[in-house]
DNA sequence: GCCTGGTGACTAAACGCTTAGTCATTCTAA
DNA sequence: TTAGAATGACTAAGCGTTTAGTCACCAGGC
């Protein structure tokens, strides 16, 4: 095994170039302290950095400057589920985490414990091994977001309401999606349109139901409360979700799901009731996940631009922590409904 | 703006508690230090602590006792590529080093740096920051792991070979997924067998190239050279790759390719060249990622237990970093292959 | 009445780095 | 000349923990 060499440090570089140690930090980070150095000494404390391949310690530069050149990430992830990264939408809001972060020289940590409640996990977010905490989608219900904000850290959140707590966030512009869908669909026709909602704790539920309304209303449809239902963003209970609203006496013609996962179960219960996608039904999803494009037939859907939301809070992020005026904007991005070959005219064969 | 209260020390709590703060460090981590303390005194300092919601802090316990709780994670991105967590391997993977990981009460800290070669780059990682890496599907032609091992640091891998390095690494089974393709297909009748590999420096193309060559002799069929070629797990070039096997004078009957991406791209060649699946051409992929079952018609492929793996390596690195005798073994996980319907007898119309 | 040993807690050093404060030397300007 | 300003570098005090070493006290055995 190889044996765990002690890494060089800042007291073996001045050694070798001859100075104190604290003229070796001065000329390695550039410090505007007023401690002057002339260039000669300078040059000898590089290359005997560089000789020994010298790496500043990430514990003891974090505990001096109270600055650790990470952020954190907590997925907000259903309770009793330990589900991080396997769906499709937290791995790519985390891989634009990853690269904004990556642009600005910070590691991101992900924390895994579970939130119990803010009385007990809020503080654990207080041990400094981060600058701040990006909170990703968290349920509305759970007092994750308050409880954090009240430790005093910077943070920012993903697809959550977070301004009332003053803290910055990003999303797709849930209105502006659902808005696409149901102009779509209207002009297709649809007059009856269903929609199948996530979890009814998320608040993107919320918003895409309010917004399902009120485009509705706009266009001249007449909202029917008896074609809303839910199940969760998983996609289980869809195919339950997907019965209940055909056993209706007055069926819908269209079914907005929520997210692409919902809109495959109902496309597999459809399909097991012979019922033709989109000559009998037009089907919407949300999110525009690979697969979406894959199954039969391929989905419309709403293309959410998922590294750019995670890039955009992860900003805000360093933006809190570089300085204590950055403001709690809620950044909104811009979705694109992306028409494939489930939906179609109402009544036609294709 | 939240404003950034100071979080208690060890100092409040021990001040509050009215002793010093090595008593209150020693109740806190019920240390095996010489130093006892009465039942009293304990109560005392256990109160002040929950009170103060006292949390220590990780950068000074980390510079104290050189030990973070926290692992890291370099995923081998091809060069040129910011591409981490999308695909749906590496998230799989990921998903199950968080889950070992908060098992043990670690948590997760994802290198963004960029490999530039081991002389740079492998310092970086001595940074203290971690107690150990997680070296994920490297390139085997990067000096990653080769570079990583001089530095001295607890490390293990996933999906490479470790091993001549003294490192501990898990991976599927290549040869048993790869014994199972080729067994299927020759069950199936199929002589003409064509292979299409992702990136060749990557270490599980030589196993499954070799593998196969291998299984197929096994079987008492010919292995023609002719019928192997590449292309890159991204799927990119999948289908020009399967056009090459396609304009042989001989064309395969069948054709593994090796990942899910990369049947995806010939499936849709084929279809573009009316080729049927699987009538004319029998098809296998590797991976089974979500959206292999969705596919027109549903892929026949081979599962990686991809948490499993993730968490099999995560557990070898924390037995590193507890002890160091944690042997360097190399541990594969078995494979299932999954028959759905892009496979069936040669020459048959189902 | 003295030594031994157990109990309970404290002092201080160390971890590796940053940074405010100090100081000696040389150069410039009056 | 000499006060004053640069210049170049050092000393030392943290940052919040852990942990080795020290010490006072008290009970009991001789």
């Amino acid at each position: 095994m190889t044996e765990q060499k002690r890494p060089p440090t800042l007291l073996d570089v001045a050694r070798d170039a001859g100075v104190s140690s604290n003229t070796a930090s001065v000329v390695l980070n550039g410090s505007r302290s007023n401690t002057r150095v002339s260039e000669a000494t300078r040059q000898r404390v590089l290359s005997a950095a560089a000789n020994l391949s010298y790496v500043p310690n990430a514990m003891a530069r974090g505990l001096a400057q109270k600055r650790t050149q990470a952020i954190g990430v907590l997925f907000g992830v259903a309770a009793g589920s330990t589900d991080y990264v396997t769906n499709p939408y937290m791995a790519g809001i985390l891989q634009g985490v990853l690269e904004a972060a990556g642009d600005a020289g910070h590691s991101v940590t992900i924390y895994t414990q579970r939130w119990v409640n803010a009385k007990v996990s809020a503080p654990l977010f207080r041990d400094g091994r981060t600058d701040g905490v990006l909170v990703i989608a968290p349920p509305a219900t759970a007092d994750i977001l308050a409880g954090l904000a009240t430790v005093g850290i910077p943070l920012a959140a993903v697809a959550c309401e977070a301004a009332e707590l003053e803290i910055p966030s990003a999303d797709v512009d849930n209105k502006a999606g659902v808005e696409a869908v149901v102009t779509h669909l209207a002009a297709l026709g649809h007059t009856r349109i269903a929609i199948i909602t996530g979890e009814t704790d998320m608040s993107s539920t919320a918003l895409r139901t309010l917004a399902f309304q009120t485009t509705l209303t706009a266009a001249g449809i007449e909202f029917d409360a008896d074609l809303v239902t839910s199940c969760t963003y998983s996609g289980a209970g869809a195919e339950s979700a997907f019965l209940g609203l055909w056993n209706r006496q007055q069926r819908p013609t269209a079914i907005f799901a929520c997210n692409d996962a919902i809109a495959a179960g109902v496309a597999r219960a459809a399909r097991s009731l012979g019922v033709g996608i989109p000559e009998e039904l037009s089907l919407v999803g949300f999110d525009d996940v690979p697969t979406a494009a894959m199954v039969t037939p391929p989905l419309t859907t709403v293309r959410q631009p998922l590294q750019m939301i995670g890039s955009a809070a992860t900003k805000m992020l360093l933006g809190r922590i570089a300085g204590d005026f950055y403001p709690a904007t809620a950044q909104l991005l811009a979705p694109e409904l992306i028409v494939r070959e489930s939906t179609c005219r109402v009544g036609s064969d294709r």
